[in-house]
Order: structure tokens, then sequence, then C-alpha cells
DNA sequence: GACTGTGAATAAGTTCACAGCT
DNA sequence: AGCTGTGAACTTATTCACAGTC
């Protein structure tokens, strides 16, 4: 099978979420130039992209939304859990606790970790806060697939030290540091301040 | 001039952001290659991003930071301060109005809005919280230039309506909805889970 | 020798144009 | 007629190779 880049991958995520909203409003069948629509991509992108994953829909009808549902997660998604670790228990980390959405999904949040004595032990939205020494152990035994930095950026390299040890490879990190990591792990940097700067200067040139 | 791809000017965001803990640890001059070893990315690729802003640095030396880094703010940001106004005071919301990052850069949030009773008229971080229904009054009155969306999705769309009707030309969304807006309006969407999805997928195939 | 800056080459991503199915 | 699927054309982004500066 041929590779699929990663921002095809993001682009199928975001179809999944679409289709998922369609079967809430029942719909069964959708057409590249409805999804096109709704997600404000062009259809020729959409066929293009879902050719990628095979034949999956009807010339002169469209696509069968539970089925392209089914292809994409197959393709995209193990049908498994995705277990994820968060390091940093502030404010952000507290939001990313409870955000709802993960409920519906696959995404799971099994731990979290902070240095504070006053958060160890606490219980935020049914995760556990454990001292961060005790984060390779818990990651091995519970097979966490993913680890997330919401600490300040002055810690943030010393987590992901401590995630690659624990042997995580995936990572994303809010943390507005830049990490030094083996290329085996994937890095998705999220800076909140970088994120709004840069919408702001695409609308100024 | 030529113009600037909104990929280089979000790398260019990540260079400010290095360049200020290069000052801060007293270094006065770097290369491409140690930004590159930094940041990850080659250092051709900063020396090409570079050199759209002009010929900064000086051959076998490299860049001196100062200068380098009132180039890349002068083009890439204009000096005043940058105007934010939230939708939803939620647990996302809340951690976005307390992010600390935002205290030492041109990011200042003036305004927060909610539907929610028991949520309007608290301040938060120094934030008003205000009524919906305000918001394009408040939104012109301090010329607010980019909306953030940290609301339900199934309100994400109204909220967007609103901001589009404000005047606002920029807009962070955090809701897993996709959002329908005119074309002059700039969006960047973050789905939390698309996010996390996505680099758990880098690391599968 | 160590570095920047850049045209040329390459790679990646998107759009076009249309063949082919229902 | 109304769609999908896809090779080919095009556009955008990255990397190479090296001339030129300090």
């Amino acid at each position: 099978m041929k590779k699929i880049s990663s921002r095809t991958i993001a682009r199928a995520l975001l179809y999944l979420r679409t289709l998922e909203t369609l079967i809430r409003d029942g719909k069964d069948t959708v057409s590249s130039r409805e999804l096109a629509r709704i997600t404000g991509l062009t259809d020729v992108q959409i066929r293009k992209d879902i050719s990628n994953f095979g034949k999956v829909g009807t010339p002169g009808v469209g696509y069968n939304v539970a089925e392209l549902k089914k292809v994409l997660e197959d393709i995209v998604l193990a049908k498994k859990v995705i277990r994820m670790a968060l390091f940093g228990a502030g404010h952000l980390g507290t939001a990313i606790l409870k955000y709802p959405a993960f409920g519906k999904q696959k995404l799971r949040i099994v731990a979290a970790f902070d240095r504070d004595k006053r958060k160890i032990g606490r219980t935020i939205n049914g995760v556990k806060v454990y001292p961060v020494e005790k984060a390779p152990e818990i990651i091995r035994k519970n097979r966490v697939d993913i680890g997330i930095i919401a600490v300040p950026p002055e810690s943030g390299q010393k987590v992901a030290d401590l995630m690659v040890l624990s042997g995580l490879k995936a990572i994303v990190n809010f943390a507005p540091v830049s990490l030094n990591v083996p290329g085996a792990v994937s890095v998705r940097d999220i800076d909140l301040s970088i994120e709004f700067l840069s919408v702001y200067c695409d609308t100024q040139k």
C-alpha cells in the first residue's frame, strides 16, 4: 500500500468528524461536493484523498456515509483505544483533562503527572495525578501511546526526555519551547501564541 | 515586496521565540546551523526563510540575534498590541485566559463572552466576561483583531457568524466543527482530538 | 574555514481535465 | 445527468550546490 501523507491523514480525520455529524443528522449518502461545502476544501481534493483508501464511492450517487466512515477508521485508526498521559496539571492541563469530546472517541487520558505536591493524589475528571517520578512505570504498565506536554517551557525538555525514556513515540507539545527528541518520536507542537499571531499575520499580508 | 507564505511566517514566529531564549541566555550571535539544531529544521530552510526578509546575516559569523529579532518583528508583526476576544469561558476558555505566555507578548485578551448567567460579570485573570449580545459593540469599540472560539461545537457556527458580523477578520477555532465564513476571514482550526489522533497516526504508518 | 544568500533541481501537494460508471 | 476516480499539468515548498563574504 502506498504511504499516505500526514496532511492527508489530518484531512481524513476531519472527514471522519464530519461523517459523524452527518450520521447524527440521519444522512446516509454524501457527495464529494457536499463534503467540500461543509469542510471548506475542494471536491477534487476530497475525492483524491479518499481514493488513497480504495474505491469507496458510487459514481452518480456519492459515498455511503457509514461505509466511508468504516474505511477511514480502519485505515487511519486501529480500532483500539488510544491512551494518553498528560504532564502538567495546571490550567491548560486541567482543561485537557476535562475536554468533553474525548469521551465519545477512542482517546483516553489514563494518567496525569505533576511535581506540585498539592496536585499529586488529586483526581481530575476521573484521572489521577501522580508524581512525575512514577511516569516511566505507569506509562509502560498502561501501554500509553501519546504523551501530552502542558508544563511551563523551562520544564518542557525534561518532560520530553522522560517521555522518550518511557518509550513514548508520539508527543503533543503545548509548551512554547522546541524539543530535542530522537527522529523516531513524532512531535506535534502547539504554541498558542504562535497560532494566534500566525492567523493574525494571514490577514495582514 | 514579494509576498511571504503563511508557512514561512509560522516559522518566522518560531525563530522569534527561539531568539528570545537566546537573548535571555546572553547570546548575541547565532548561525543558521545552530538555529537548525534548536528548532529541528534544516539550516538551508532557515537561511532561505530569513533571506525573504533581507540580507541580515554576516557570512562567516551568522546572524546578530538582536538585529534578526528586530527584522522579523518589523516584517512579521506590526509593533502594536494584538487584541483578542474570547468566546466561551469554560475550562478551555479559562485556560486560555490564564495562559501566562501572552503576558510577555503583544497578545492581549480584552474581553470574554459567555451565555451562562453565572459566568457573566465575573472577571477571570483581569478579563471581564460579558453576555454574548454585547459582543459586536465591545469588539468594535476595542478594535479587536482576533476572535477565539472555545464554545461547544453546536454553538461554533453561531459564534463565527457573530464574529463576522462584528468585523473580525481572524478566527482561532477550538470547537470541533467546520466553520462557514467569508473568504476574507482567515480561520485557524485547532481540534484537539484531531491533533492527538494525527500525531498518533504519524507513528503508525 | 565558517558562514550567508540564492538560482537551479527536486519533491510534495493541489488542481485540471476527462474517462468511465450508475 | 450526476457522480467518482485518476493521469497529467501545474503550483508550492524544500533541498542541493555553490558563488561570494568575512
